[in-house]
DNA sequence: GTCTATAGCACGATAGAC
DNA sequence: GTCTATCGTGCTATAGAC
């Protein structure tokens, strides 16, 4: 039987979506190839049909991990998009525990370190799209704030610690002490 | 000839401090034991004499990095220990490009989570110190203030995030806000 | 306690049939 | 395009000589 541009498009967006939930979760070195392709539905050798090497996928699936956790916060507040709302379900314990959202802009901060420049870019890229969203002056074009910057740390730095973190009452203070850094001035 | 026990215990500061520093930089899978010892003057069949496992040496080897990276922030600051100093070292291009202090808990966010539990111990047992460094009431015995959460989510995620930026520029940006964060009310 | 040598395994990437 | 099979490599951990 012979393949349709479609399908193979549907197959690469198969592999996309399980390598951004599968690196997210558990970082570059924890995932192999074949665990993301089980997960898509295929075998190993089908992979390089579409992606030259794993760090290529790695890369590609920064961005789409980005979208699907965008789309999950959405769900998750009902399209209320008010500040309060998004950073009480980022900093919150079910975020902590893996249960919602997942940002990889979190989980993966360490991970990113001393990997190949299309990796680091795409990282870049999503952490911008992240201030832009928490920034109210973005709009308008002009530089961006230090206290969106300061607010992108608190969320993202502030969800990474408590997640590596042993003791969960230490944990909800971090986060709490965090949701109110964020929303002080707001 | 036979060895006393002081030279197996210099043997096995040796070995914790090349892990304490290689691992610190480059995290837990891109170590090999053989790097280790080599680095600490021996080979890998004598390390089975000291730990009994790669990830007992991770752990252990955290508080001994957190230990070198806080003397060797003492060093570049000549002792003056106010707050100011603390954070301009922590959060300059020195310590973002790894030239300076290497402060575990930022290079490491990542690299704890789902490990074993006493690897998170430890990170945790380190951050409640870090914290207790810049809490300016802990030496009452008071509870963590959230002031002291804050900015210690301050230095250690913004540190983390400036590296994992591909743009320099961002990433100044980004270390200045954080430094005004953390200097704003103080 | 430290050495050399190797067992045992996991993984990335490739080859060739269909 | 997807499959099965395999090569090559790197690593943790162990065995046994000194």
């Amino acid at each position: 039987m012979p393949w349709s541009p479609e399908q193979k498009q549907q197959s690469r967006e198969r592999i996309l979506a399980s390598a951004a939930k599968l690196f997210t979760r558990q970082g570059f070195d924890h995932v192999g190839i074949n665990e993301v392709m089980v997960d898509a539905g295929m075998t190993r050798g089908a992979f390089y049909a579409h992606f030259s090497s794993k760090a290529e996928l790695y890369a590609e699936s920064i961005g789409t991990a980005a979208r699907a956790a965008h789309s999950r916060a959405r769900e998750a507040m009902n399209d209320e998009f008010d500040l309060d709302t998004v950073v009480r379900g980022y900093l919150s314990e079910a975020h902590r525990s893996g249960e919602q959202i997942n940002c990889p802009l979190a989980l993966l901060i360490t991970d990113i370190g001393q990997r190949d420049d299309k990796v680091r870019e795409a990282y870049t890229r999503v952490f911008r799209g992240f201030v832009g969203l928490i920034d109210e002056n973005s709009a308008k074009g002009e530089a961006i704030s230090q206290e969106a910057l300061q607010k992108a740390v608190l969320m993202v730095g502030g969800l990474a610690i408590s997640r590596a973190l042993n003791d969960d009452q230490l944990a909800a203070q971090l986060l709490d002490a965090c949701r109110g850094g964020v929303l002080k001035n707001s």
